[in-house]
RNA sequence: GGGCGUUUAGCUCAGUUGGAAGAGCCCCUGCUUUACACGCAGGUGGUCGGGGGUUCAAGUCCCUCAGCGCCCA
């Protein structure tokens, strides 16, 4: 049995595994109407992506809920796939063109998109080999993709349902504009960070002449794009100033001054410029006034003709240092501060985003927005923890029509034409070219969807909608949604408006939100920044399970959680523990014969208290799967393995399986230690799906169970009946007065080898009966050789002591003992015990707690007091003796 | 500006219905004990951010202040 080594390697092992499930099929359910199925959509990753450590919190988390409920013996599936990421797919492919330095433009829409669909086969979707090796248990045969036929299909049918329904619509509105990518962005591809700026006063000279108002702004440039100013109505200093006319600077407009509800007095001077063109809010405030749009800046930045002679062609910055200059020049530059404010920049190439005003396609959110609160509100989709429900519906609440198009080519190519003869606009599920009113030619919409157009479409087009299949009937709506908090607006809320308006279900019952993994710094992890580790590397090094479980282990529940390498330790050296246990159970258990029926076992105390802890731990983790407290489950088995099973029960099995006189206790033991590990390996298997496969298949040779592979074996169910108070105390009193002796050993420096006597004065015969029928314990986890238990035992006379429970220990010495260091520690041990009994007093004393504190609690700080009391009474004889 | 979260051992963080605190890592001591030094045994270490309140009793509920973080505007 050599052949064992000594540490663990996850080496051959994961690959291994990860090939034998996939090829038996089992992570493909089978569709069986009589039972209830458990269904899991993955958060599609973008397909340019490689997985970072995000993807593997959120996939890990994802993984153990599925092999959980797999092994209940639910048909699970979890779906798979990923999306075509519009804008990062194309960027990815231009900066190889750019490297030929050619544009997109060179190659026209036709090759571009061509050469992407040929960069996605090559190099695509790389992440999906990754989960591999991270050891997800996808149903793989089901992979999806964004931009597949099928997928492709329920988008447009989409697109036309809701233009039917008059829920898009085109329109010009303010949108994410970069400049340098010349298209809109999503709003989730807009980075706002607190930036240190100016905020400029300016004075607008008013048109007759008497005097002036002072307006503040960030971006200068864009009063040339003013079409009104605006105040509050109730702000008293600039009631007589509403319906006047102001004369804006450089450009010989004449622009009303208006009272707007939505102007804040206390903000800068309190009267606001208004810029329709150039800026959300006031594009809002020019709709409640019907105020002109003038657009001052072309899609490059760049100001354009309505700027006026002096600014077209200048850059937009270059723009505003001019226009200071000449407030300046003018004195109509009041004063300039420093602001720091939010500013939205491009996630792909940081440019400062402009707000602009542009012709784009909408959904109208409003009408879907209702049925989703109400899912919501009822109960139907419930978050988890429950505090996310209010962001959600905050959003929701106020949610504002959603902007689909995109500037770009790749992507789902929106299904509307134009007849340039009669103005048509046709929108369609197929492809036409002919103008349904007056048969001329028709040129299609040149713009795509929003990748989130296809991803919220998710739930049921994976399942095959707009065809009516077997898998939406079974499968729709999903159990457990598992996402992180950033994209609760763009993508969860977004799927439950999606299904109930196209399914009329809600689209999963629970979702989960976790929290971001973070770096050391406590900064998020970013492909700019770099500081994601590579979970590959990570993987190669100490394999899957030790990330998983390290991971898992440290990411409570809807919490951010921070990664550095030294959380690492507990994963690897959690997964070297069981190994060495597995290890040390197959070379002493080689040698004995056969396993006995249960009905053979003779058990003993601790036989029957691992199986006590054994089901406790299974109903506890059981509860922590059941309720998606991944990193509590983590913990608890971890203390069961290691603390209970390894450092108490193993060590207390050796004295039996090395016995070979006594038969039955030897294959008892040899039984108890097999049974317990497969079980453990069962409780374990959804966060270290490897090792313990590979452990408990190794285990099945000695201990058959009848289950094929562990990924489809059953999961343990408690029997409460086996979780025994009694037995548990009993173990305890022995614990803790081994405990007891190792430290009194350690106090006077015994060395390890040697044995020593103990003698141990109790309070009941029956405490004498437990401690002499397993007197062996003591020798084995204490060494020692002779123990004299007693009601009424005599001290002996050179000797060391302490209370454990109402036990007294002696340890007699032959040797000098170090007196203030053995006084010092009585006297530390008393004073707490003091503190303690002064606390219990004081609380007993107190009438009212006597009187309003339940019985029980009164009587069990009655029991604590008389315990710190007596144990106090017996530490301060052996104090006394010593001096 | 609005909302949410967070502040517990040197570090990273647990702590489900209120009954005086735990883990991992670190640190100190001893150990090649025939599973494991990625280990074993023993040990040090916390006025649970400050203040106030409710309660017989608060890390746990309420108010307030401060720091940090995120989301929305």
């Amino acid at each position: 049995m050599n052949e064992i080594p000594k540490t663990y390697s996850s080496q051959d092992i994961e690959g291994k595994w990860y090939r034998r499930w996939n090829q038996s099929g089992c992570f493909s359910p089978t569709i069986d109407p009589k039972k209830k199925p458990f269904t899991l959509l993955i958060p599609p990753p973008n397909v340019t992506g490689i997985l970072h450590m995000g993807h593997v919190l959120n996939n890990t988390l994802q993984d153990v809920a599925v092999r959980y409920h797999r092994m209940t013996g639910r048909p699970t599936l979890w779906l798979p796939g990923v999306d075509h990421a519009g804008i990062a797919t194309q960027n990815v492919v231009e900066k190889e063109l750019a490297k030929e330095g050619k544009t997109r433009h060179d190659l026209g829409r036709e090759e571009l998109v061509a050469k992407i669909w040929r960069w996605k086969e090559e190099k695509g979707g790389r992440i999906i080999e990754q989960l591999k090796q991270l050891g997800c248990s996808c149903d793989w045969s089901r992979e999806r993709f964004t931009m597949d036929e099928g997928l492709s299909r329920a988008v447009r049918e989409v697109f036309v349902h809701l233009y039917e329904k008059d829920l898009i619509y085109k329109g010009k509105y303010i949108i994410n504009w970069c400049p340098r990518c010349v298209t809109a962005l999503a709003n989730d591809e807009v980075e706002h960070t607190d930036e240190q700026g100016k905020l400029w006063h300016m004075r607008y000279p008013l048109a007759d002449g008497k005097g002036h108002l002072v307006v503040a702004t960030t971006r200068p440039e864009t009063m040339l794009g003013d079409t009104a100013v605006a105040v509050n109505p109730r702000d008293e200093r600039y009631a007589h100033l509403i319906g006047k006319m102001v004369a804006l600077p450089f450009t010989g407009r004449q622009i009303p001054v208006i009272a707007d509800e939505h102007v804040d007095p206390e903000f800068g001077t309190g009267c606001v410029k208004v810029t329709p063109a150039h800026d959300p809010n006031d594009f809002e405030i020019g709709a409640r006034h019907d105020l002109p749009r003038v657009l001052a800046m072309d899609e490059h930045g760049v100001m354009n003709a309505e700027a006026g002679e002096q600014f077209e062609g200048l850059d937009r910055y270059d723009c505003r240092k001019k226009i200071v200059a000449m407030l300046e020049e003018n004195g109509l530059l009041e004063k300039i501060e420093d602001h720091e404010h939010s500013v939205g920049r491009c996630y792909r190439c940081e440019t400062v985003i402009e707000p602009y005003l542009s012709d784009q396609w909408f959904v109208r959110m409003k009408p879907l927005a209702a049925p989703a609160i109400d899912v919501v509100n009822d109960g139907q989709v419930r978050f988890v923890p429950d505090r996310w429900t209010k962001v959600y519906l905050h959003w929701m609440e106020n949610v504002r029509d959603w902007c689909i198009s995109r500037q770009i080519w790749w992507g789902h190519r929106i299904p509307a034409w134009y007849c340039d003869a009669c103005g048509e606009i046709a929108v369609s599920v197929d492809d036409i070219s002919e103008c349904p009113k007056c048969g001329g030619a028709l040129r299609q919409d040149e713009d795509v969807l929003d990748t989130w157009f296809s991803s919220w479409l998710w739930p049921f087009s994976t399942m095959g909608w707009p065809e009516r299949t077997a898998d939406l009937e079974y499968f729709l709506p999903t159990n457990l949604l598992i996402t992180a908090y950033g994209i609760i607006y763009l993508w969860v809320a977004r799927m439950i408006m999606g299904s109930l308006e196209f399914m009329d279900k809600i689209p999963f019952d629970t979702v989960l939100i976790h929290g971001m993994v973070l770096d050391e710094q406590g900064r998020k992890m970013s492909k700019s920044l770099g500081n994601s580790p590579d979970p590959i590397h990570i993987i190669e090094e100490v394999g899957a399970d030790a990330l998983r479980f390290s991971i898992v282990f440290n990411a409570p529940r809807g919490q951010d959680s921070v990664y550095s390498a030294t959380i690492l330790d507990n994963g690897r050296n959690f997964a070297n523990k069981i190994w060495n246990a597995y290890r040390f159970i197959m070379m002493g258990t080689e040698s004995i014969e056969g396993l006995p029926k249960p009905t053979e076992l003779r058990l003993e105390l601790a036989d029957r208290w691992i199986y006590s802890r054994l089901h406790a731990v299974t109903r506890d983790v059981t509860a922590a799967y059941r309720t998606q407290r991944y990193s509590e489950a983590a913990a608890m088995l971890q203390d069961f393995i290691w603390r209970q099973y390894c450092s108490w029960y193993l060590e207390l099995a050796k004295e039996r399986i090395y016995n070979a006189a006594d038969k039955v206790g030897q294959r008892t033991a040899k039984y108890i230690l097999l049974d317990v590990l497969q079980s453990s390996m069962r409780l374990l298997h959804p966060i270290m799906p490897f090792i313990t496969e590979e452990i408990w298949q190794r285990c099945g040779k000695r201990f058959p169970t009848g289950d094929d592979m562990l990924i489809t074996a059953r999961f343990p169910v408690a029997d409460e009946s086996r979780i025994d108070p009694q037995i548990d105390a009993d173990m305890a009193l022995i614990q803790e007065t081994i405990s007891s002796i190792r430290n009194l050993r350690k106090q006077v420096n015994i060395k390890p080898g040697l044995d020593v006597e103990i003698h141990i004065r109790t309070a009941r015969e029956s405490q004498n009966d437990l401690i002499e029928q397993y007197g062996s314990y003591f020798t084995k986890l204490a060494r020692v050789s002779d123990m004299f238990t007693g009601v009424g035992i005599v001290k002996p006379k050179r000797c060391i002591g302490d209370v454990v429970q109402e036990l007294e220990v002696f340890l007699p010495l032959s040797g000098l003992v170090d007196v203030d260091a053995e006084l010092a520690r009585l006297q530390k041990q008393a004073g707490k015990l003091e503190q303690e009994v002064a606390r219990l007093e004081k609380k007993l004393n107190n009438a009212n707690f006597i009187e309003r504190a339940p019985d029980v609690v009164v009587e069990k700080e009655r029991a604590k007091l008389d315990e710190a009391a007596a144990q106090l009474a017996k530490l301060q004889v052996l104090i006394a003796d010593m001096t």
